[in-house]
DNA sequence: TTTGAAATATGATGAAGGTCATTTTTTCAA
DNA sequence: TTGAAAAAATGACCTTCATCATATTTCAAA
């Protein structure tokens, strides 16, 4: 820990500010002290597809690091953020000598892996209202108690389906009892049935 | 490697063969010496999606052996198979001793984590028939030269559409000379222009 | 406080693709 | 070789959801 807080180098992120783009090349890991980002692709026609929402305590970027090949996903902050920066080398380094933090990241890889495939089966079997629910669940984890705050197109680009479907599902919800908006925030009022919505 | 070979033991697996199932938990990796492996989910009306398909040379299962929870994906052979089977304690020695085994894995991880942000960005994004030309310009890999052999269903459960969707795609591929059919097997005839309408 | 731009919302419409029913072909074991 | 079951193929229909157009609200800067 010493040898990490020596060669971190800590900033301050406004929001919608870019860590990295699809195509640079690695030159590191971003630790996220406070705040939020969003890890996403844009397809062929310029729509963001967002895959993994990251909070306070989480990492990004180490993906790509160890496979020497240009970033396929991108990352941009959600909000005012603290997020600290590790050289590759460093954290190389880093791994090498500590079994500790090495099996975590594994774990932490794999763990990444099981969500998305079952994003995957969710994105390929399930309607949109049910991918939303779903997505929702998450959200909720990620947003702790505090209430959603996204705006409809990037809820709708983790989603997966067009900001106005999302729109009008959103309504559906609300008039359901399920969530409460305030202007852009969102809270959930009955999680059960959400879980019964999302299927399983 | 002597290692390795003390402590694997090697197994004949027929045709539509289970290595593991949803829910079981893992106790060891399973290293594919030759054949071919379908790893796939149960959606709720327990249609499959298949996640990825594994070819020699490959392993499989040691995502989730590094969580120690219970698999979310479960495994069958797609053809008669010689896999070897190596445990969890003995894998997970191999890996804490060698350094360069252990960035191989790491690598791996990384590389399928980048592959499934790319699946998940094509489903959400893409038209079935877009999603048929990336399939099949995957499983060309996967075949080789040979030509795909795939039932209609297990294709269907790749691209994430009904089967009688799939049926339909294949005869417009078949039409416009994109690929020749003989019963179940599948021959491409213009790369090129699965590449075009794979998108990019 | 006004104002313009961005975000959100709503309506109308059509196409993509899922579902169900049925037929044809293939496979495989007796 | 044949018969039954599984797989593949085709047709009809209908729901879901994307798209385009437009209206309304929110927000921040002047």
């Amino acid at each position: 820990m010493e040898h990490v807080n020596a060669h971190k180098a800590c900033n301050y992120y406004k929001k919608h500010q870019s860590l990295f783009l699809e195509g640079s090349f690695p030159r590191g890991v971003f630790c996220i002290n406070e705040g939020m980002v969003k890890v996403f692709q844009r397809g062929d026609e310029g729509k963001e597809q967002i895959i993994h929402i990251a909070k306070a305590g989480e990492m990004v970027g180490f993906r790509s690091m160890f496979s020497e090949t240009p970033y396929r996903v991108a990352a941009e902050t959600l909000e005012e953020s603290n997020i600290c920066f590790i050289s590759k080398d460093d954290f190389l380094n880093m791994m090498d000598s500590n079994p500790v933090l090495r099996n975590g990241i594994i774990k932490e890889l794999s763990k990444e892996l099981s969500d998305r495939a079952d994003f995957i089966t969710n994105m390929a079997q399930k309607s949109v209202r049910e991918r939303l629910a779903f997505t929702m669940i998450i959200l909720l984890e990620i947003y702790d108690k505090e209430p959603i705050n996204l705006s409809r197109e990037d809820l709708a680009n983790f989603v997966g389906t067009a900001t106005e479907t999302l729109i009008r599902l959103l309504k559906d919800f609300k008039e359901e009892g399920i969530i409460e908006v305030h202007t852009r925030k969102i809270s959930v009022l009955n999680k059960e049935k959400l879980f019964s919505i999302a299927g399983k």
